[in-house]
DNA sequence: TCCTAAGCGAGACGGTACGTCTTGTCTTCCA
DNA sequence: TGGAAGACAAGACGTACCGTCTCGCTTAGGA
């Protein structure tokens, strides 16, 4: 058989697992989910699976990369560009608006079954994991280069407490189907998250 | 055998129980902790463990629930004082400084396994579920209650930004061996949420 | 309490014991017969089981040497008038006519149901092995006994052969529910075990 | 794997199965083998037990088919041929001598340990009970077929006469190990059961 | 055109854990 | 003291998955 067409064929199978086993988690959670479930679902023989996955975690995880890839690949660039800063909070605001925030929930919408599970722990709790690491470094890589700033904060809490509140705030999103539109959840984050609750709560600022 | 007597061995047969549990689940992992590992580490029979707990998932909640029984009982009527509102951003402040944040960072210190293990989806992902919902809502009803707000965001989003942004530093935190001190954590996480990233990167306010 | 009263009041445990487990091996079969089961049956705690037998098999074995003490108080004189020999076939059929075979299928009428389990391998086959070996022995003294015979046979044969056919035929009237009288049953086997099938087909002697 | 290879393959499987029952009943008794002393012997993993047999039982019971089967087998023909009928009593001494009483002794040597399980209520009284009900049929079904014949005694009766002496008869032998040739106890079979008593106490015939 | 390598299916098997059931022991209380 | 109640250890049960293996079938390019 060639290469080629092969490589065609076990792509297509791979995705069926990976496919079959997406739509049975999000049914029946990742732990509760045979490999007999996903190769049934997948019209596959079970001995096929270890054919290309060590276990069910793998193949999650390969799905997890994959949908990272896909949108670094489709947002990379502007990563960096954003990255060098400009000066203003009109700046800060602008990036956000423009910029990845918008992507993000975007990109989350589109692939709304695959990020449920893999945000949450509910999914082998490796991937929520590795989600977290990487958006936490990615805002401290941020704030890093941000002139004019002042430490007042530790660089991993900054992360933590930026990675928690954006994760925690798409998956809620997306398990209630998308009540807001995507405009309106960056707006939303952006207030809460650049201003705090001042800029929710109407209140002059603190008598000096 | 009198129920006083009875009922003191099943406690400490049960805490026995958890307390194995919890122990396992930081050196391994939840879902690889075997009924027979806990109840060798607890030196009882496997029979014993069925006894007491359906599952390892009862046995876990049993314990969540336990730990926030035992908050409630010491600063459930902080809460409630709490609500009943003031007016100034001082009031805030002072709200939080000397308040439920403080107690829960504390709390957390003092149970830094269970919560290690709770707040993560790392054990049972319902035990963190829980978590999640009883802050987001705690969250809301103060905000709820709070005068001269206006929702600029709705009230669910902000239970979930908080939530998410607590519980994730709460548990960085703990992860790292508590590097910092309650008092500093407490002080981090209100200028965050309090003030955003304007606390943090010195700017003038915007130009209104 | 009273001693006598005591006793009277484990006696009646005991028999309340014995009964329950007969009545329930007749229902479901020895093996699958539960201490629990009895003890219900007999409206009595599990533990007072154990006060008085090691397991069930004990139990049965004490039911079955309660009743061969009871045939021999009963009969016992007889059994050994009638092995010290008289002479002619015609004692052979009167002794037995009369006498013990007479006195088993009536004893086994009377305690139908313990007969039923102990002679089978039904129950703890312990207890049909000692039925079998006591009445080859019974069987084998008696052969041994009678004047003018000359073994063509090996006493443990004629033993073994004895003892297994009575026995079947016993159980086999027992499990029908007794479709002929005592007396048939006795001359039926007498018939055959006397004569053999020469006393059935009617053929003239072998034309020697 | 092809079918072939598979079924030789599952073959030895469950022969290494029924061996290991076989031998670990001699040694403890039906009720105490355990399914995991039972595939250790047979060097197999405790579920491929499962694979194959539902429990013990089943196992066992397999074993006593095949053994009749076998028996079937090799004397099917010899079993009809017996049954039509000469007339003479030298005939039926001959047909016994020469018949299937020969082959039964023979073939429980043969296999002397399936058959001491089988016979005895000793392996699941199911068994038994089978080679029972077997051997009284086929008593009958000889005794039926016996010209001249007057039934001074119910079939039923006969067949577990006949049936309950032999199977005691050939277990005893085998479990005496075989004191005696196969030829010698045909011979004190026939006698017994040909002549009863009468055939070993040499006294005359009843003054008729 | 056949042939041959790869993907795949089928299913036996060993192994681990599960949750259940029964047993027998022990301790404490009650009548 | 006999019996009830019930916690507990021990261990077998039958089931569910897992991951490994061996083998056979199919299919489609390259000899």
């Amino acid at each position: 058989m060639s290469d080629q067409q092969t490589d065609r064929r076990v792509r297509r199978t791979r995705q069926a697992l990976q496919d079959a086993l997406i739509s049975l988690i999000l049914e029946q959670g990742y732990d509760s989910v045979t490999i007999e479930e996903i190769t049934n679902r997948a019209n596959l023989g079970r001995t096929t699976f270890y054919l290309h996955f060590r276990d069910k975690e793998e193949l999650l995880l390969q799905a997890v990369e994959a949908i990272v890839e896909d949108f670094i690949a489709k947002h990379g660039a502007d990563l960096e560009r954003e990255i060098s800063p400009k000066t203003a909070l009109e700046k800060v605001r602008l990036n956000l608006e423009e910029g990845i925030l918008y992507h993000i929930f975007e990109h989350a919408r589109e692939n709304a079954d695959l990020y449920k599970v893999m945000l949450r722990g509910e999914g082998s709790s490796k991937a929520a994991e590795k989600m977290r690491t990487l958006i936490s470094e990615e805002a401290i890589k941020r704030l890093q280069y941000r002139p004019g700033m002042e430490t007042k904060i530790p660089l991993d809490f900054f992360g933590s407490y930026f990675a928690g509140a954006l994760i925690e705030v798409v998956t809620w999103w997306l398990e209630q189907d998308q009540p807001y539109e995507v405009e309106s959840m960056v707006e939303y984050f952006q207030q809460l998250f650049i201003f705090g609750l001042m800029g929710v709560i109407q209140i002059e600022p603190p008598a000096s």
